[in-house]
DNA sequence: GGAAGCTAATTGTCTGACAATTTAATTGCA
DNA sequence: TGCAATTAAATTGTCAGACAATTAGCTTCC
């Protein structure tokens, strides 16, 4: 583990980097502690306050975790899917948010991964999913329930389609998809009758994938990307029209 | 902006969470300037030290930058889409490495996403995706090359195939997974007669991509998803054969 | 008017110290 | 001997103050 001397970062980062490196090609395993701050400290030729730095670099990423006492310091971290969701639902959503992404583009690839999942979840759905679906369909179809907590439901709905294909990466991956438009879809404001379309979409769906038809649910799901794409295209329209006024 | 004084985490972590949901729910927008680090640490009433390592944990995941001089400080950054790829990709291979992921379920993960990429690809499809995916099949017919810049040149192909969709939303949830898999590919030893197999189903694709037919695409994809996995449960069965020896 | 230098603000780094926490060893006692 | 309480040691967490390095803006001088 060295330092470029020539390198424009920080001390800190470059120490981070290095030791980022080490777990990441292996070198350094789950669970292994590293030398305490102090003995870092020396090895690097740098305070402890900058190894600190460093560390606190890994911390947030979830590379390591630290632990006080006698027997404590710095442990390599096993990344587990729960911290990894978390990592990708923030970053999903500031990339969306900060990048200022069209509605459709996020739609589209949202559903194009979705309806990926499809065949997979109504092969090997189990009670569970199918329950979670219900669940959600029967809290949407209130209409007392608020914008946002239309959007949440909805959110979970196709969480627990994307769940039911029991495939953890696949979920992975599909977390941030899902999350990161939540915000976007609040921007929607649902009619009654909107939300009554989605909701035959949902049923749709469901029922396609209780029937493990896995054709049936794609088609649903490929209508309701579209009518979703329809309702955004209308919501900025009417934007528009507003603006000219 | 204030700290849970009853909290377990370190003063560090409890700031950086402050300041990160700031941003993250858009108080603190883009290229806004934070507080120096004096008043920051005058804010909290923590030192300056604690605060440096708050700034470096939100540093560590790209929220904020940092500058020097008399008109410096820490400003919002804006999450690029080469910064989010570069931590997806990361957070991906650290997943499946550290949790045992089998190469089953990372290898569907990756081909159902991958697929739901192909008819969008088959219809948008520029020159210079086709020339990348010409140029990654002509690299890989060459004998001499080794396993390792094999299955660079095989992520090197997908990855065209995947920003072929034109869609940058996709790309970055697709990069994870196809860049992710390198290591567990290395994994597999290709012989002469499994790499021309697969270089065939590369040209399939490439060909079906560049005549813009989705179905065919999709099939040659689905034959290569299949045609992976069996490699990975050969290399498997052959290991646990060696180990009864 | 322009170039050089000065000043102020800010982050980067260092030193040293003490507090809080946890484990292990030691001691004292039954 | 066995066990409980105490002590010691190691480690991270936090603080205070200082100086170095960098940068923008202002001032001064030519």
């Amino acid at each position: 583990m060295k330092l470029d001397p020539a390198s424009a970062k920080d001390l800190s980062a470059q120490i981070a980097a290095a030791i980022g490196d080490e777990i990441v090609s292996g070198k350094l395993i789950v669970d292994a502690r590293l030398p305490s701050e102090a003995e870092l400290a020396e090895h690097f030729q740098v305070s402890r306050p900058t190894v600190r730095e460093a560390l606190k670099r890994l911390a947030a990423q979830s590379l390591i975790r630290t632990q006080r006492g006698a027997t404590g310091g710095a442990f390599v971290n096993r990344l587990s899917f729960e911290q990894a969701y978390g990592q990708q639902i923030t970053t999903s959503t500031l990339l969306l948010s900060m990048n200022a992404v069209s509605f459709d583009v996020a739609c589209e690839a949202r559903y194009a991964l979705e309806r990926a999942c499809a065949p997979l979840c109504a092969a090997r759905r189990g009670e569970a999913h199918l329950d979670r679906m219900r669940t959600e369909i029967a809290v949407q179809s209130d209409p007392a329930l608020s914008d946002e907590d239309f959007c949440a439901s909805d959110v979970a709905f196709h969480r627990a389609l994307v769940d039911g294909a029991g495939n953890p990466v696949l979920s992975y991956h599909l977390a941030g998809a899902v999350e990161a438009m939540q915000p976007l879809m609040n921007m929607i404001t649902f009619t009654a009758r909107s939300r009554s379309a989605i909701i035959d979409l949902h049923s749709r769906i469901a029922g396609a994938i209780a029937a493990q038809d896995a054709a049936a649910a794609d088609a649903a799901l490929s209508e309701l990307a579209e009518y979703t794409l329809g309702l955004g295209r209308d919501v900025m329209a009417a934007r528009q029209s507003r603006a000219r006024d």
